[in-house]
DNA sequence: TACGAGAATGGTTCTCACTATCATCACGAG
DNA sequence: CTCGTGATGATAGTGAGAACCATTCTCGTA
């Protein structure tokens, strides 16, 4: 399973995991695929994005602190390690009498491929 | 319907909206509610939040550029209108090449109340 | 090797958010 | 009044994901 994952450069479905996954010789179910990605995302390992409403997708990703960038056209996800922004954060949680325990940025525009 | 949304400080599922449309005196139908609340994005008088999977939530907002902190027991939702990180965005995009054309932050941690 | 408890798996069914469809209704022009 | 057009609400349909359960695998023990 982490072998068809690390397949796909980009994000995945669920579904569309299970279905590559039964294309090949594997005869798992889609019940393990779910299964295994809900543990596999609590480690860590794995990132969820719900940028298609309706319909979770799945990405191997490094265990470090990151953020995402995603070509609006063709669904090419990159990682940004580079993420400096926990200052910012503090401050703006600060001022609304919040404490930050965690954030998230999603940043779309166009790939190099397709601009 | 703008009067039962502006009545929700925080945010709301479509299904909940339209329960509390019908607990009142309106026939609304859930159909309209869908429809509605899609008007409204496009227009960009309502944002849409995924944090909860499987389920999108709803709630009235400023039209100007702005965030979202969320407070991870009671999610109470509080508006940041200060974001100067288009700088930052469009540096990291340029490191991978693409142009950036939004962006979206989510501040997760715990509210005044919930501190 | 044989056995058995407990965990993992896969198939199936179920739930429920959301969408599509369609008959009906409101309204405005002619 | 009448026809047409667009909006509305009820209902059925769709599909992602979770719940359930029988079966299989794993591994320690005898």
């Amino acid at each position: 399973m982490l072998q068809e994952l690390a397949r796909e450069p980009d994000d995945v479905t669920a579904q569309e995991l299970w279905s590559r996954l039964r294309r090949g010789a594997s005869t798992t179910g889609l019940a393990t695929v779910y299964r295994t990605l809900a543990l596999l995302s609590d480690a860590g390992v794995v990132d969820v994005l719900s940028h298609h409403s309706g319909e979770q997708c799945y990405r191997l990703c490094g265990e470090a602190h990151h953020h995402h960038l995603v070509c609006e056209r063709c669904h090419r996800v990159v990682e940004v390690e580079e993420c400096d922004l926990g200052g910012w954060v503090n401050k703006a949680a600060k001022r609304h009498g919040f404490v930050a325990t965690e954030h998230r940025v999603e940043i779309s525009g166009l790939c190099a491929a397709c601009r």
